[in-house]
DNA sequence: ATGGCTTACAACGTAAGA
């Protein structure tokens, strides 16, 4: 049976509860990793989890940021945060599943490019490769899935012009998402063989999902050592369609198991 | 048109997202 995993910027777990215990009832994933929560520890909805058969990992802070991975089975050596970068904001969480390393990322946003929030990105980034390529070391099957807040082409910009050097879009933010394969991943749904993912986010305003303005922002890296295990990605739009939906999709892929010896 | 939507906070407007 193939390992299903999934990312989703659910924008408040609390807020979309409902709507995420109803896509792991229906998709059943075995790991969820899950950006913007917006919840505190204390108030993270464990049980509605474990009610399912999920177990939980998260890190959170009031009303801002906050990551979580949800899993179909015991969660071991879990670590939060980037090692060697001082940073109140909760913006990774790392797990230990099924012979995988998974990661569950929030890169910043960015805000501008002439924004000081720029600046902490790029820096976040690096910061992010450089502990890629340490855990790599140490963990050759390593799965970092988020919300990288970085659309790597144009291809993966529903307007390309409109958005030319925008923050999300702009070339030195591009250049960092490159340097994350260049430590050892590839980008799944290129990996799988397919030619186009679909976005991965659109905007609340304007209609934009319906006229479908989007932006694919949300990725799953996989470490060269599971490059041949990728059968597919794919992001699901369903949720997006539906009453008060996150303004991201879920997006997965599905990979071969049959090297975790499980 | 620096607007437009959505969320949390202990708020009745502000900050932040992308």
């Amino acid at each position: 049976m193939p390992l299903k995993i999934a990312t989703w910027n659910v924008n408040s777990l609390r807020a979309r509860l409902s709507a995420v215990s109803e896509w792991l009832a229906r998709e059943a994933p075995q790991v969820l990793c899950v950006q913007e929560t917006k919840v505190r520890d204390e108030e993270f909805p464990v049980q509605a989890f474990q009610d399912l058969g999920y177990q939980v990992a998260f890190a959170g802070e009031p009303a801002y940021n906050g990551v979580a991975i949800i899993a179909r089975g015991d969660l071991e050596a879990i670590e939060v945060g980037l090692p060697g970068f001082d940073d109140p904001q909760k913006r990774l969480i790392a797990v230990t599943y099924a012979g995988l390393r998974i990661m569950s990322c929030y890169v910043p946003n960015g805000t501008a490019v002439d924004s000081p929030r720029y600046g902490y990105k790029l820096q976040w980034l690096a910061a992010l490769r450089a502990h890629l390529e340490r855990e790599l070391t140490r963990y050759p099957r390593l799965i970092a899935a988020g919300d990288f807040n970085i659309a790597p082409t144009d291809r993966d910009v529903h307007d390309p012009q409109a958005w030319e050097g925008q923050v999300l879009v702009s070339e030195r933010e591009r250049a960092a998402f490159r340097g994350l394969l260049e430590a050892g991943f590839y980008d799944a749904f290129a990996r799988c063989g397919q030619d186009a993912c679909g976005f991965s986010w659109w905007d609340y305003r304007g209609l934009a999902f319906r006229r479908n303005h989007g932006l694919r922002i949300d990725h799953l890296l996989i470490s060269h050592a599971l490059g041949d295990d990728c059968r597919a990605c794919h992001v699901d739009r369903t949720p997006r369609a539906q009453t008060r939906p996150s303004d991201h999709a879920p997006v997965w892929l599905e990979l071969d198991d049959r090297s975790t010896g499980a």
